[in-house]
DNA sequence: CCAAAAGTGTTGCAGATACACCCATGT
DNA sequence: ACATGGGTGTATCTGCAACACTTTTGG
């Protein structure tokens, strides 16, 4: 089972990047146009190899952000997804690639910027359904990607990085319903998130003029997990099955 | 940004594994010797290189179950826990690990095995509370590991890969009552996890002799998620906070 | 004044806790 | 008989969904 003179096999070592943000209420996953061979003009999450071999991993996803998608790391929440290692997912050679989640709020548009002037937000539901398909296995990482998401609104804070540094009540309601793809009672809805401790502060008397009556502003607060948590409602039908 | 001839760095890829399970009704992970430097002689999580370029993670997580712990993995529960790669963890070099999360029934005694004859057992609340100090950073992948357990009790059906193939409701309990460190009703335990649809299935009429009433014995059921969720209960004080 | 959005009060129901109680077996 | 653990019934508590209602703004 164990050779004299063996020495362990190297590979090559990516960081790809889940960037989900929302744009006119829906939830969106940024995707750039690949520009060389393989899968070359199929859209695909931004990332890229390690650029030297000391390069930490989380450091090389902070790169990635600002290089393929112009955006500033500190400010945006990011956390490692998952790591992807199917030996043919990539025809190059043997290519394991290392995740990331980065959540960001909603931005001025797609992104003028550098290497990637072909990023474009795509509503992560033309994704999910099968409808766009997606370089390597890229469905897959968007996929648990957005399941990440969506069931951590229920017990962290992660919402208010959907937002701007200070937010109403009703926008942080339609991070909510855009990513669970529900609606919400907004009177509930309201008392809800001010009965979690730590979770949004009050942010001065200041108001935004729209039509009605103007909503207070906050900030998100110190807390990193909900107690109590926000449930989600059950969408279908979760009949009963065997005992 | 780019150089016209630039190869991306390979590194080296390690498989981690932290197997836990349930030792005289306390949380346990395997721990083995380290026989070679670095750490030589230290307690570390069992694990090991790739051992060829095309290998799969998951394979090579498997492979390592049987060498080092002498488990046979068709039977446990296996999820990747995350990717730790910090650029100066390995003093060899730049080694990125992958951990696996395992979990085991209990067993007989340590493991009479292979590579392993110096397995064993360790409580995990040594490891937590500093005063058992481990190889690497392998302390902080034992942290994560009995995090992602703890969370995955309340809506997954995890609790059963700590139990044989079947189970009395009371063995189910003494799960979450020490992965948890908490303590539970049994009446009110009892009901609540059979309101769950699809969580267990009754096993026949069998019956397993101690002292006092014999119990119904149970299997998992199909179920991979738990409606409603199985609430972890207040440990200390949830004080208000800012507002 | 009216529409629209923010914010408050109240009620009824569902699920959970706490605990009294009954059941089946070993010694 | 009685100790021990398995299992059931039920009163009470608590949180939440539902929705009527008030407040504050723009047009």
């Amino acid at each position: 089972m164990s050779d004299e003179a063996w020495s362990p096999p190297a590979v090559l070592l990516a960081v790809d990047l889940v960037i989900l943000t929302l744009r006119d209420s829906r939830l969106s996953v940024l995707l750039v146009e690949r520009g060389i061979e393989p899968h070359q003009g199929d859209p695909a999450l931004p990332g890229g190899f390690l650029q030297h071999s000391c390069e930490d991993l989380r450091a090389a996803a902070i790169r990635e952000l600002n290089e393929e998608a112009a955006l500033d790391a500190s400010r945006l929440h990011l956390e490692q997804l998952g790591t992807y290692g199917t030996p043919d997912r990539d025809p190059r050679g043997r290519v394991v690639s290392v995740a990331y989640l980065v959540i960001a709020p909603a931005l001025p548009e797609p992104i003028a910027g550098t290497d990637a002037a072909d990023a474009s937000w795509t509503p992560v539901e033309e994704i999910l359904s099968g409808d766009r398909r997606l370089a390597f296995d890229h469905e897959e990482i968007v996929t648990d990607g957005v399941e990440r998401a969506r069931n951590k609104l229920e017990h962290s804070p992660l919402a208010t990085a959907f937002c701007d540094k200070t937010f109403t009540i009703s926008q942080l309601q339609q991070v909510y319903e855009a990513v669970w793809g529900v609606e919400l009672d907004p009177r509930n809805f309201y008392r809800k998130v001010q009965a979690v401790p730590g979770f949004i502060v009050s942010a001065g008397t200041e108001r935004r003029s729209t039509r009605g009556r103007p909503a207070r502003l906050f900030r998100a607060g110190s807390r990193t997990t909900l107690h109590p948590p926000l449930v989600r409602p059950d969408p279908p039908n979760p009949k009963e099955e065997e005992r």
